[in-house]
DNA sequence: GCAGAAAATTAGAATCATTCCGAATTGTAT
DNA sequence: ATACAATTCGGAATGATTCTAATTTTCTGC
C-alpha cells in the first residue's frame, strides 16, 4: 500500500492513465476539469485548484495540464491567440464560442458524418488531427 | 493627382479597399501575400517586405495587417499557440498544416456542402465565424 | 498653396501567457 | 536503506504581440 494507492482510493482515480502516473496534482486537476466541463484556462485551473491544492505553484499546473494532453487524457483548445483552455471531453467535437456570454460550448457532429467527405483535401494525405471553431451569438428566442 | 495616387498608379492596388486607405505600406504588404500565398506570420512579412520598404517598422507591419484583417482584405489564421498567420484567400476555406514540411494548404469545401448541416449546433445560434485546421502529413505515393 | 486636424508610422517599452531552470521533494526499484 | 528517476516548485527568461509617445504624412477646409 503505497502513498500513491491512498490517494488513488480517495477520489477514485485510478494510478495510472494511458501510461501516465496520475500524481495528487494531476488527480486533482482531472478531476476539476470532469466536474466543471467550462473549457478554464491554465490560470483558472490554478486558482480553482487551490482549494484542494492550496501549496500547488502555477508551473504544476502547466506540467500537469501539458502531461495530461500529451497523454490524450484532455485536450487543449485554443481560440485565436486567447490563452489555451482545457477540455477532458475526448468525443470528436467542436467549440462554439458565444460572444455574449464568453461560454464555450462543445459542438456534436451530426451522426454519420465523415469530416474528411466533405473537405477537398490534397491526395495521400494523412490527417492526425482536426479542429473546428465556431463563433458567434446565442439569439433571443 | 495626390502622392497616394502615384502610388496606387505605380502598383495596380486601388487606393482604398473596403473602407481603408490603402498606404504605400498597406500596399506593398498586401500585394505580398497575395503573391506569396504561404501564410507567413508577421515577422516573415516583417523580413520580406524590407526589399520594398527599407524603413518600415515591425510595428507597422503588426498595424497593417490587423487593419487588413478588420477591413476584411485578408485573415489572420492561428495554429495552436504559434505566430499568427496571414492568408489574403477570402473564400471559406480551412488550412492543412503539413507537419512534415512545415508548410500549410489552402484546402476547399466540396462543392454544395454547409458547415452548419453537419453540426449538432444550439437552437436560435448565429454564427459569425468557423475555422477548420488540420494537421498531418502528405504521405508517399 | 497653407494652416490646422486627423491618420499613419515609427522605435522602443511594456505585457503576459507560457516555458525554462535549478533546487528540493517524492516515488520507485533493488 | 540506498540509488536513481520523476515530479514539483518558485522564480527567471522568452517571445509574440500590444502599447506609448513622438514624428511624419495625409487630408480638409480656406
Ligand atoms: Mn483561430
Ligand atoms: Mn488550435
Ligand atoms: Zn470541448
Ligand atoms: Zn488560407
Amino acid at each position: 500500500m503505497t502513498s500513491q494507492d491512498l490517494i488513488s482510493q480517495a477520489n477514485g482515480i485510478p494510478e495510472e492513465i494511458n501510461g501516465l502516473r496520475m500524481t495528487r496534482q494531476r488527480q486533482e486537476i482531472y478531476k476539476l476539469l470532469m466536474g466543471e466541463r467550462s473549457h478554464p484556462t491554465a490560470n483558472e485551473v490554478f486558482m480553482r485548484i487551490k482549494e484542494s491544492l492550496p501549496n500547488i505553484s502555477l508551473a504544476t499546473v502547466y506540467n500537469c495540464l501539458e502531461a495530461l494532453v500529451q497523454h490524450h487524457i484532455i485536450r487543449q483548445v485554443n481560440f485565436d491567440r486567447e490563452p489555451s483552455r482545457y477540455c477532458p471531453n475526448l468525443d470528436e467535437h467542436g467549440h462554439f464560442h458565444d460572444e455574449a456570454t464568453g461560454t464555450i460550448h462543445d459542438v456534436k457532429f451530426k451522426p454519420g458524418i465523415n469530416l474528411t467527405d466533405i473537405l477537398d483535401l490534397p491526395p495521400h494525405t494523412v490527417i492526425k488531427d482536426v479542429e473546428i471553431t465556431l463563433r458567434g451569438q446565442l439569439a433571443f428566442s
